[in-house]
DNA sequence: CGCTTGGTTGACCATGTTCAATGTTAGTGG
DNA sequence: CCACTAACATTGAACATGGTCAACCAAGCG
C-alpha cells in the first residue's frame, strides 16, 4: 500500500509485455503517461451512463465493476477489474461512456488523459497494438461472462466466476489457496445475475462441498479441480 | 444477390467510414484486401472453438452468430453478425478463437487474411484505429447483450433483441417496417438464454399485443415506439 | 452501546423449463 | 398436382429453479 507503487503505471506496462512486445522505448513511453489520481470510496460510481470522457482510468489498488442496468435501475456487472486493469480502455476509442463503473471498495484510480494515450499510439504502432490487444482480451472475458449469465445453473455459475477471479488474482491456488476478493454477496448477485438470497445459498453450498469458502471479501479455494469442475472452468479464454 | 457484390469489401470500407476517418489512399488499402471466398451452409459452425485461425471473416451475405457453449454443448449466442460486419476481428490480436461462429442461414464469407490485415495496419495508422474502434463498437454490444440475458425478463429480452436488430439492419422502421432476420425460434432461444418453447410464447405475447410479428425469417415491426419501450431499448450502444 | 452493513434463514411464489404431442410450411420426387 | 418428408412452430400439463419478502443474526465502528 506505499503510495509510491500506487501512483505508478508499471503493472500496466507488465500487463502489456506479458501479452505483447514493447521495446524500451516503448515502454518508457508507457510508464511516461501523465496520471491524475483519483480515490473512490466503496460503492460509488466514477463513470457514469452516458458520460463523455477524456481519459482511461487504470486501477492501481482495489476493485472495480463494471455494469450496466435495466429500466428499474436493477444492476448487471459485466466485468470486474483488479489493479493492473484499465476498465475502460475502450474508451479511447468510443468516448461515450454506455457502461458505467463502480469501485466495489476503496479504489484508487489513475486517470490517463485519452490526448496522451493518442500521442503515444500515434508515434508508436506497437504501443497501439498492445492496447488493442488489451481491449480484445476483456472482450473474449466479456464473452465467456454471457455465456456464464445465460447458460450455466447457480452452482456452476457462482463456481465459474471464482474460477476467472482466482487466475485473474494471479493466486497461486494450484492446490489451495486465499486471495483477497473484495466484493458483498450482493455484487456477486449483479456479477452472475442471481439474488443476493441465492448467492448466499450457493457459497454456503461450495462451502458445504468443500469446493470453496467465500466470507468478507475473502476467497478460500478448499479443492481447486473440483472447484473447476464444478464452475466448468477452462482458463483458456483468459489467455494465461 | 450479384456475384460482383458478394465478393467486394466496399461494406466494409462504408461501415468503417461511418465511424472513423480515411483517406482515399487508406480506403484503396482496405478494398485491396486479398478474400478467400466461402460459401456456409445454414447451421454449419466455420469457426471452431479452440481453432487458431490466420484470417478474420467478412460477412458478404447470409447471417453468423457468435456462440460459446457450456459443459453439455448448449450453446450461448453473443452476437449475430449481418453482412457488413467481421465477426472475428479481434483474431487479428487473439488468433485462439474462444468463441465459435456458426452460419444460421447460407452465408457467403469473404477470409481476409491476418497477414495482409497486419501489412495494413503497420503501413497506415488510422486503419488500425478503424479497425481497434470496430472491435470496441463490437465489444460495447456485448456488455449489453450480457446485461439483456442477466437482467431483463423474457418479454422484455425479446423485444429488445428486435429493436437492435432492426437498426443493426438499418431498416427503415420508424413507424413500422419489415426486415428477413433469417433465424429459427431456436436461434433467438440461444442468443436469449430461453428455451425454444418459452421464445415461442413470448413472440406470440409479442404479435397478441401488436408490437411485431416474427416469422419464418422475416420481422415485420407493428409499433416501434411501442416495441422500444417493451425491450427498454436505447441505441446509444449501437453509436448510431 | 446502538447503528449500519452485510450475511443467513424460512415460507411461499412465479417465471420459465421440460417433455411430449400436434400443427404448419416449404420443398422434393412420383 | 399430390404424397411424402424434414424442419420449424405451436400447444398443454407437470415441474423446478431461483425469486420475493420479511425477519433475524453477526461484526465493525462511531
Amino acid at each position: 500500500m506505499s503510495v509510491g507503487r500506487d501512483f505508478s503505471l508499471q503493472p500496466l506496462l507488465d500487463k502489456l509485455k506479458s501479452h505483447s512486445k514493447l521495446a524500451e522505448t516503448e515502454s518508457q513511453v508507457i510508464l511516461n503517461l501523465p496520471v491524475r489520481v483519483l480515490e473512490v470510496q466503496a460503492h460509488r460510481d466514477f463513470v457514469r451512463l452516458g458520460e463523455t470522457v477524456d481519459h482511461a482510468c487504470f486501477v492501481a489498488s482495489g476493485l472495480v465493476g463494471r455494469f450496466g442496468q435495466n429500466a428499474e435501475g436493477v444492476r448487471q456487472i459485466t466485468a470486474f477489474h483488479v489493479p493492473g486493469d484499465t476498465p475502460d480502455l475502450h474508451s479511447l476509442m468510443l468516448p461515450d461512456a454506455t457502461s458505467g463503473l463502480q469501485a466495489l471498495t476503496t479504489t484508487t484510480i489513475l486517470k490517463i488523459p485519452h490526448e496522451a494515450l493518442r500521442s503515444a499510439i500515434g508515434r508508436f504502432p506497437a504501443v497501439a497494438e498492445a492496447l488493442w490487444r488489451e481491449c480484445v482480451m476483456d472482450a473474449a472475458i466479456l464473452a465467456q461472462w454471457a455465456l456464464n449469465v445465460g447458460r450455466r445453473d447457480s452452482k456452476t455459475r457462482v463456481a465459474h466466476l471464482l474460477c476467472e477471479m482466482a487466475v485473474r488474482y494471479g493466486a497461486d491456488v494450484e492446490p489451495s489457496g486465499t486471495f483477497a476478493f473484495p466484493v458483498t454477496q450482493s455484487h456477486l448477485a449483479d456479477a452472475t445475475a442471481m439474488t443476493p438470497v441465492h448467492v448466499n445459498r450457493t457459497l454456503m453450498g461450495l462451502r458445504h462441498n468443500e469446493l470453496a469458502r467465500v466470507s468478507f471479501g475473502k476467497v478460500e479455494i478448499l479443492d481447486w479441480n473440483r472447484l473447476q469442475e464444478a464452475g466448468e472452468f477452462d482458463r483458456a479464454y483468459l489467455a494465461v
